[in-house]
DNA sequence: AGGGCTGTTGGCACT
DNA sequence: TAGTGCCAACAGCCC
């Protein structure tokens, strides 16, 4: 038998170090490897995705294809542009491909892929080899170890892995790589549909990505940001699996920040540097191992001794958070990220909910107006110009940075949702995830139940003040005149709250409180009034969701997928989400909320089983 | 010297 | 991994 011609697929797990799938390609002893990259049209048009983000992945991209030729100076990482569903049915007998390798994805839409590929492998005569290497255990095994629920706490994760065993000790890097082999390409490029583009508003210049299979030159080149047509990246955060590592050796020198590290304790307010490790951008892209970082913690954990923190606030305990989010995700399935269908998250009747495709179950992307007044806080929030610095500010570095602290994600998603704005969470998890260079989908889901309290929490009268919680870290506003220079000259007296400012002091500090944020630019010597009293709207949302606790649906009742739930939440006893009429995203500035006109009848959906189709 | 006023702190219950 | 209001306890100060 001749020697096995592999190709390694690499997707989101860019790194040479600890990667059990590469391994495993290399075990096979092959007489050529092709690591290679499919360009994926899902990723381009149908999942948000802003500048930043692509900019780190590529970075990643292209420090991997470094160390690749590093290892071989024949080989690099080779980038193809096509779909791999319809790419790899091709690849497979233009190359006299054997095998095929790569690191088992989770989320919903690559489960689909590669089931895909898997099929297409097999007519070919081509092997799979799969292997877990995302998380610190895999979360398939966890979710069988805790009987095929769900965990929705540290402690059933913690169970359910203890069952499983230890987390795996990283495996070294390859100390060399086969050379690949030739790789004709005589056969059609098959073009995605650029239409819809979901991030068409980010995309400045003409999409040129699809042009040819192997780039511009045919050299298998990793794309640029100017040829998805996306304006140059403003983060300051650079990817790669070099600086990954980089990056923890340095945290890991630190033996007592890494042996002590507790999470509520890091400043939210902190930047340059930050009080976290930031490095949950290359967790998500693979160019660091999660295994490699839990033991390089827990080594230093063990020597430290006494006086070590331990999960659920420990660096480690982060870690076992996202297992806990991705073991969750594996027994939920595609409905883990919204609310209808999904029985393990509570039903509250937010503002702005999204829309659902009657056939799928499935979130379409869009949403339902019912409140104008919900809708501008909605967009206020997202352009940071709410009138509250402190939330103004971390919008604004999420926006420019991709990355804000774990406890400032906090103060902006429960201002959303159930401490200010009444805001449906799907809402919030969409803008993360056009923003966050470390848009983890299970993470992103799994943080915004959390921080809604419709899953994981349930403390919901816990609500973070915008002000007050700011300035328990940082008294002087330091994160506020950073991101919002329109205020960086006001007295720390006002710098919370700019509307209580008298005139002659904002006069001194050169900046007038007015306006609706919307309507007047921004950074012009003007700051926006605060869009609502906090304290009321605090009282209005407690008061809410005490109401939607008692009701109890969650989002798998039948009254939640066809309106019936609405005889349960009386309109004019307190907030609940307005009426409106089926097709009303395109006249969302006609019409006045809660006015009781629209569309009456329930919204009949079909059953709660929801098949396993992709949302487009 | 000691009563009384005031502002601060910490514990607690409640939302 | 909360904020608020209330109150007791207490320190510091005035007269």
């Amino acid at each position: 038998m001749s020697k096995p011609r592999v190709i390694y697929w690499f997707r989101t797990d860019l790194r040479l170090h600890d990667s059990p799938a590469l391994n495993a390609a290399l075990d096979l002893e092959p007489a050529v490897l092709w690591p290679i990259f499919t360009w994926d049209p899902h990723y381009v048009y149908r999942a948000r995705g802003g500048t930043n983000r692509w900019q780190f992945l590529l970075d990643c991209q292209n420090d991997l294809s470094d160390s690749i030729t590093k290892l071989n100076h024949k080989s690099k990482l080779f980038v193809l542009r096509e779909g791999p569903q319809t790419l790899f049915p091709k690849l497979f007998k233009a190359w006299n491909v054997t095998h095929l390798v790569f690191e088992q994805d989770t989320d919903s839409y690559a489960r689909e892929r590669d089931e895909v590929v898997a099929r297409a492998a097999k007519e070919a005569g081509v092997e799979v080899i799969i292997r877990s290497g995302r998380t610190l255990w895999d979360a398939e095994d966890v979710v069988t170890k805790h009987g095929g629920k769900p965990t929705m706490s540290m402690t059933s994760l913690l169970s359910a892995s203890k069952k499983i065993g230890d987390v795996p000790r990283p495996i070294p890097p390859p100390k060399h790589l086969p050379d690949p082999g030739e790789m004709p390409l005589d056969f059609e490029q098959d073009r995605p549909h650029a239409k819809p583009d979901i991030n068409a508003e980010s995309r400045k210049g003409n999409d040129t990505g699809y042009k040819n299979i192997a780039g511009p030159n045919g050299d298998f080149a990793i794309e640029t940001l100017g040829e998805l047509g996306f304006a140059p990246a403003t983060t300051p955060h650079k990817g790669g699996e070099t600086r990954a590592l980089k990056n923890l050796d340095a945290i890991i020198k630190d033996n007592k920040y890494t042996a002590t590290f507790e999470k509520p304790k890091t400043s939210p307010a902190l930047f340059d540097p930050q009080s976290t490790t930031l490095l949950s951008p290359f967790l998500h892209f693979g160019a660091l191992s999660v295994r490699e970082f839990y033991w390089r913690v827990q080594d230093v954990v063990n020597s430290y001794g006494k006086g070590a923190s331990t999960p659920p606030v420990s660096l480690t305990g982060q870690l076992i958070f996202r297992d806990m989010y991705f073991a969750a995700q594996a027994a939920i399935g595609v409905n883990f990220h919204q609310t209808a269908g999904n029985r393990h998250c509570r039903f509250i009747p937010w503002h702005l909910p999204s829309k659902v495709d009657p056939d799928t179950g499935l979130s379409t992307g869009e949403y339902h107006i019912d409140s104008d007044q919900a809708e501008r806080w909605f967009r206020r929030w997202k352009q940071g110009v709410t009138g509250f610095p402190w939330i103004d500010a971390l919008m604004r570095q999420l926006r420019h940075d991709g990355w804000i602290h774990h406890l400032g994600r906090h103060s902006v998603a429960c201002f959303l949702t159930r401490g200010g704005c009444y805001v449906d969470w799907e809402r919030g998890a969409d803008v993360f995830e056009e923003f966050l260079l470390d848009h983890e989908p299970a993470c992103n889901a799994g943080n915004w139940q959390w921080l809604s309290c419709t899953a994981f929490f349930s403390q919901y009268f816990r609500c973070y003040s915008p002000i007050t919680f700011g300035q328990k870290w940082d008294k002087n506003g330091a994160l506020i005149r950073k991101w919002v220079p329109e205020l960086k000259d006001l007295d720390a007296k006002y710098i919370y709250e700019p509307w209580r400012a008298p005139i002659q002091d904002q006069k001194k500090a050169g900046v007038r409180v007015t306006g609706d944020g919307l309507s007047n630019a921004i950074g012009k010597g003007t700051y926006p009034k605060p869009m609502f009293d906090f304290g009321e709207r605090r009282n209005v949302c407690i008061a809410a969701m005490k109401k939607a606790y008692e009701v109890g649906l969650y989002g798998d009742d039948e009254t939640v997928l066809n309106g019936g739930w609405r005889e349960l939440f009386p309109e004019g006893q307190g907030e609940v989400q307005g009426r409106f009429d089926s097709d009303d995203g395109e006249n969302a500035d006609e019409g006045d909320e809660d006015d009781g006109v629209g569309d009456k009848r329930p919204r009949k959906t079909s059953s709660a089983t929801v098949s396993k189709k992709q949302k487009t």
